[in-house]
RNA sequence: GCCGAUGUGGCUCAGUGGUAGAGCACUCGAUUCGUAAUCGAGCGGUCGCGGGUUCAAAUCCCGCCAUCGGCUCCA
């Protein structure tokens, strides 16, 4: 291996295991205990603050407080000051049980009213209570260490402070979060945070920017990413592979315009049910602004290809009928959601409307989950979760009657129980017309993302009254099922640069390879072979810099191109190529010299095969 | 939308009241070179935007915009 600096190779693998939280006792204990004695730290320094919860999460803990004055980062350097104090005084933790009476009288003696709360929430008894000496204490569940001496501050540290809603609803009080986290070692904490800083170097936005795939302009306005030539290659060349996997299943491609009347989306019930999430009514005059018969930006897709499944009379025969279209839509996300390519305000669903008969609906699901998993196996995506998710019964974001309900979500409980899947409940993510069975993926810094859904609808075909006419003439309803095995474009992007670090398997490469002259008596030659790369349909760059072969190559390697063509004397004179070729996960490996026949032929089969250039 | 932080050439960053800096990139010149940085010169900035304080503002104050970390919400 060259010698190389730690931003352009992986770093080499680390030997300390980093539990998450729950799994492992340890760090529970030391977590909570952490926060406990934050909390007392807080509570001393801001003698106004009140306690709220303080859980462990998977890499830390957080405490949520309400404090009349927010807390900035300046306060995070004395709050841990006062905890190393607290720790020094090495107080006991001491647990408690009391009744749910006596709980109730030490809260309100404190004047703790959150607490209180929280109290009620509490089903069992006795309640416990956890002591740091004798002069602060807090409801808690442990397990705790016991005695603050055992913690080590060297492996604790506060890491920001965020704003939370008490209880998770922002119609209640905005409590002043503190994210921090706790370790066995210094070393351990040490690792953390270089993992972390390693899962910054993954990130997206900042491979995004490196690699010159995409940008946003503040002119053009947040959430709305511009392509780049490199990263439109990326898009086309997800689409047309989708495309294909559509094609050999019976899809059609359709293609239907970003606007529409708002009255389309009033009978689809968007307007009702979705309209804070829709960009306003646009409308040239007061007077349709006022009669709102105006236009909107889509944010969905399904209206538009029911008006095509509804633009003839359809019969049982033509059934499943599969409408498909990359289709972009805009959505008014809240300013403060946005971030890169995994919340944007415009991006391109790969949707697709399946109209059936009740009889096809099992099948045909099943068949939709069939792709969306081949797409993922495609795509090297290993890491998901499937989420079954329901609509929550208490709230009315929702249209349509309890039993369309009961039987989308049947439907789709019957296939995943027929796949044997794995999978969790999530109830209230439904969509607003039917439940849904989703992906969920996780990004660099572990934050979760829907990717691939695939939606039941009874609904939908209702209010837009569609038809077919079954084999007894008589006129029935089709069920729909709305289904995108990428989600959107722009999110899976984000996600692949992350899952692959920005280094593309060659089929996906916006540039599959570089040819690099050694002198510029090399140039025309490495032209020639450029161009019949082109020929070929593969996407191929020579190094026209004039650079020295080292520093070539360390340009290549930094645009994370797979495969690198040295072109010197020796080439011209043999009509070959000397290979070097990068892969995700490997080091860079130098094939020295192959003919030019075989380096074409190479490349077409992992182009072709979606596999990396072959090293023998 | 809410809480906190940040915003300086294309990129990464330094500069905390006294006339804007570095490295990389780019352009030009020299070098014609064999697997992760050749040397030199040059070009390039309304210091996010708008107000204010001050003799003087990148720096202090206010408002707005954008980005980042969370919350809420979602493909």
């Amino acid at each position: 291996m060259p010698k190389s600096d730690a931003s352009l190779s992986p770093a080499p693998a680390q030997k300390i295991h980093l539990p998450r939280t729950s799994e492992s006792d340890t760090l529970k204990k030391i977590r909570h205990t952490t926060s406990h004695v934050m909390a007392m730290a807080v509570q001393k320094l801001f003698p106004k603050a009140q306690v709220t919860i303080g859980p462990w999460i998977e890499n830390g803990f957080y405490y949520d407080f309400d404090s009349p004055e927010p807390f900035t980062d300046k306060d995070l350097k004395a709050i841990k000051k006062e905890m190393i104090k607290i720790i020094n005084r090495k107080l006991p933790v001491v647990r408690e049980e009391v009744s749910r009476d006596e709980a109730r009288q030490r809260i309100e003696t404190i004047q703790e009213p959150y607490k209180l709360e929280i109290l009620a929430d509490i089903k069992t008894e006795p309640i416990t209570i956890y002591h740091l000496g004798d002069e602060w204490w807090d409801l808690c569940g442990g397990p705790h260490l016991e005695n603050t001496a055992e913690l080590n501050p060297s492996a604790i540290e506060l890491e920001s402070v965020a704003g939370a809603y008490w209880r998770g609803d922002e119609t209640k009080a905005q409590l002043q979060r503190i994210y921090g986290t706790a370790w066995e070692t210094p070393e351990q904490l040490a690792e953390y945070k270089r993992r972390r800083e390693e899962a910054l170097r993954r990130d997206h936005r900042k491979l995004g920017k490196e690699l010159g795939l995409f940008i946003f302009s503040d002119q053009v306005g947040p959430g709305l990413p511009l392509w780049t030539p490199k990263g439109t290659v990326l898009r086309s060349t997800l689409e047309d592979f989708l495309k294909q996997e559509q094609v050999k299943r019976g899809y059609q491609g359709v293609v239907t315009p970003h606007i529409a009347r708002v009255d389309l989306f009033k009978t689809s019930g968007h307007w009702q049910k979705y309209q804070e999430d829709m960009f306003p009514l646009m409308s040239e005059t007061d007077a349709d602004r006022l009669g709102e018969q105006g236009f909107v930006m889509k944010p969905m897709n399904c209206p538009f290809h029911i008006q095509i499944y509804k633009s003839e009379l359809r019969s049982y025969r033509e059934l499943p009928i599969r409408l498909a279209e990359f289709g972009t839509v805009y959505r008014y996300e809240q300013s403060g959601e946005l971030g890169g390519l995994t919340r944007v305000r415009g991006f391109t669903v790969d949707d697709s409307h399946l109209f059936v008969t009740p009889e096809q609906l099992d099948d045909e699901f099943l068949k939709v989950v069939d792709l969306i998993l081949s797409v993922f196996d495609s795509l090297q995506l290993k890491n998901f979760k499937a989420r079954l998710s329901f609509r929550d019964p208490d709230s009315d974001k929702y249209i349509g009657s309890d039993e369309a309900w009961q039987k989308a979500e049947n439907a789709i409980r019957r296939a995943v129980e027929t796949l044997g899947m794995e999978h969790f409940e999530g109830i209230g993510e439904a969509a607003f017309y039917g439940p849904k069975l989703d992906f969920i993926f996780q990004d660099a810094l572990d934050r979760e993302w829907q990717l691939g859904t695939v939606q039941v609808d009874y609904n939908l075909p209702e209010r837009f009254d569609l038809e077919y006419v079954a084999e007894d003439g008589s006129r029935k309803r089709p069920v729909m099922i709305h289904r995108a095995p990428f989600g959107s474009l722009e999110r899976l992007i984000g996600i692949l640069i992350e899952e692959y670090a920005g280094d593309f398997p060659l089929w996906l490469s916006p540039v599959q390879a570089r040819l690099l002259p050694v002198t510029e008596e090399q140039v025309s030659y490495a032209e020639d072979v450029a161009g019949k790369m082109r020929s070929l349909g593969l996407r191929v760059e020579v190094d026209r810099s004039g650079e020295r072969l080292g520093k070539q190559i360390r340009n290549a390697e930094k645009a994370k191109i797979p495969v690198m063509a040295v072109v010197g004397a020796k080439e011209v004179e043999s009509n070959a190529l000397s290979i070097r070729v990068r892969a995700a996960g490997q080091d860079t490996q130098d094939l020295g010299a192959l003919s030019v026949a075989e380096v074409l032929e190479r490349m077409q089969v992992a182009n072709r095969d979606r596999t990396h250039f072959s090293n023998q």
